[in-house]
RNA sequence: UGGGGAGUCGCCAAGUUGGUUAAGGCACCGGAUUUUGAUUCCGGUAUUCGAGGGUUCGAGUCCUUCCUCCCCAG
């Protein structure tokens, strides 16, 4: 552990989801001696009777880990907020072609702002969640400063999606679970009783939850059909329903089959990939084949920047980054950097950088901070 | 209408001189991976070869009729 308790038996609320990693930071917590309560959020209600509403078994194992932990579990609503801060932007970033991250801006506007809030006026002196990433406090010419880390366990490491957070927020924040493996969780939840223990992890955006994703946004984007265009001669290979209904890289959905790649052709075909979107003219661009030099860039610019710090990185220094959630670090640099836009330049081309997405940099372990592919 | 060529899974495309269960790729579907969206990985997908007859122990592979499409003549 590093030294940013001042001490036990702080009051502190955790997030509870119902899941195991959220259990076991409470657990974690109150054998630590803390005085903690969970919080279960709701901040998805357009669907309650649907087919794919996994809250009500969520709060079920919510209040029975709660139980056998020994901690009281209060559920809060925050829809209202989630739609006007999260969802509301999520649509935005959709509808201009873009292939947003919403679990990003979640944990900046809901569990860490609403959530911080609501447990702060409650007399909470800190929140904590199950995320896998670590904390640090440390001296800065005399001034306490916090910094994010990658959690122990990189596989589960989930900094990048906590990159838009500030020095206020993680000044409040634990994350009991950083110096864990994802194996020991589940032996403590287990070891513990929790009925949680081998309970999967759960994907789909966050209190949206998983489903067919094309279908779920075009209940809330109408269909907008259009042509799909090859990028190299600009044939025309068949017609797309709705630009924001591809990503950049995005293979699947474009029913493009069979078509010949050259004169040539022995019947052997490549897949095709989206490469890029003509907004104005609403046509969506496609290359054949997942090596295609048009998905292959080593240089972005990032905006809606958010140093954690407080301030820009350094330029020309050898960072690591991730443009997308998963993707191992890759050397890279700040070629140039204001408080707008940073253009950042990779060591190596990357593969079909998706605008909307965010890229987020470290130096070591170390987040720095990050911002939204242009 | 004459002459030539072609019709095998949604799209391409292998199918030897007729011989056990009709390659492969793309698309599609399902699963795995994954707290976004993608990617990736694994699996599935034509009892049937344009249709009807026939030859044969046995036909997508031979014969025949019809249908459709393409090219050149017109």
């Amino acid at each position: 552990m590093s030294g940013i308790h001042d001490g036990d038996g702080m009051k502190v609320v955790v997030g509870i989801s119902g899941g195991v990693d959220s259990a076991v930071a409470a657990l974690t917590l109150k054998r630590q001696g803390h005085a903690v309560s969970g919080l279960f959020m709701k901040n998805w209600e357009d669907d309650d009777d649907g087919d794919y509403c996994s809250t009500r078994q969520d709060l079920i194992d919510a209040a029975a880990v709660c139980d056998i932990i020994g901690i009281d579990l209060e559920v809060v609503n925050f829809s209202r907020e989630y739609k006007e801060r999260v969802f509301a932007d999520f649509l935005r970033e959709y509808e201009a072609g873009r292939t947003p991250n919403p679990d990003i801006l979640c944990n900046s506007e809901i569990k860490f702002r609403c959530f911080l809030e609501h447990a702060m006026a409650l007399g909470a002196e800190r929140i904590a969640t199950g995320h896998y990433a670590q904390v640090r406090a440390w001296e800065n010419d005399g001034r306490r400063e916090f910094q994010l880390l990658k959690a122990e366990d990189g596989t589960k490491d989930q900094s990048y999606f906590l990159y838009r957070l500030t020095q206020t927020q993680l000044a409040k924040t634990l994350f009991p679970l950083g110096g864990l493996y994802k194996r020991e969780v589940r032996r403590i939840a287990a070891a513990a009783g929790l009925p949680v223990a081998g309970k999967k992890d759960s994907t789909g955006i966050c209190f949206i939850g998983e489903r067919p994703f094309r279908e779920f946004l075009m209940r809330y984007l109408p269909t907008h059909p259009g042509e799909i265009r090859s990028l190299d001669d600009g044939r025309l290979l068949g017609e797309h329903q709705g630009l924001m209904y591809h990503t950049v890289g995005q293979r699947k959905g474009l029913g493009i089959g069979g078509i010949r790649a050259r004169q040539d052709d022995t019947g052997e075909h490549d897949a095709w990939y989206v490469a890029g979107k003509d907004i104005a003219a609403n046509v969506l661009l496609v290359v054949q084949g997942h090596d295609h030099p048009a998905l292959l860039k080593e240089r972005l610019t990032a905006l809606d920047l958010n140093w954690i710090a407080g301030r820009t990185p350094r330029t020309h220094w050898v960072y690591s980054a991730k443009p997308r959630y998963r993707a191992p670090d890759m050397p890279c640099e700040i070629d140039a950097a204001d408080g707008e836009r940073a253009e950042i330049v990779f060591a190596q081309p990357q593969w079909a950088l998706a605008p909307g997405q965010s890229v987020v940099l470290y130096e070591s372990r170390v987040c720095l901070g990050g911002g939204i592919i242009a």
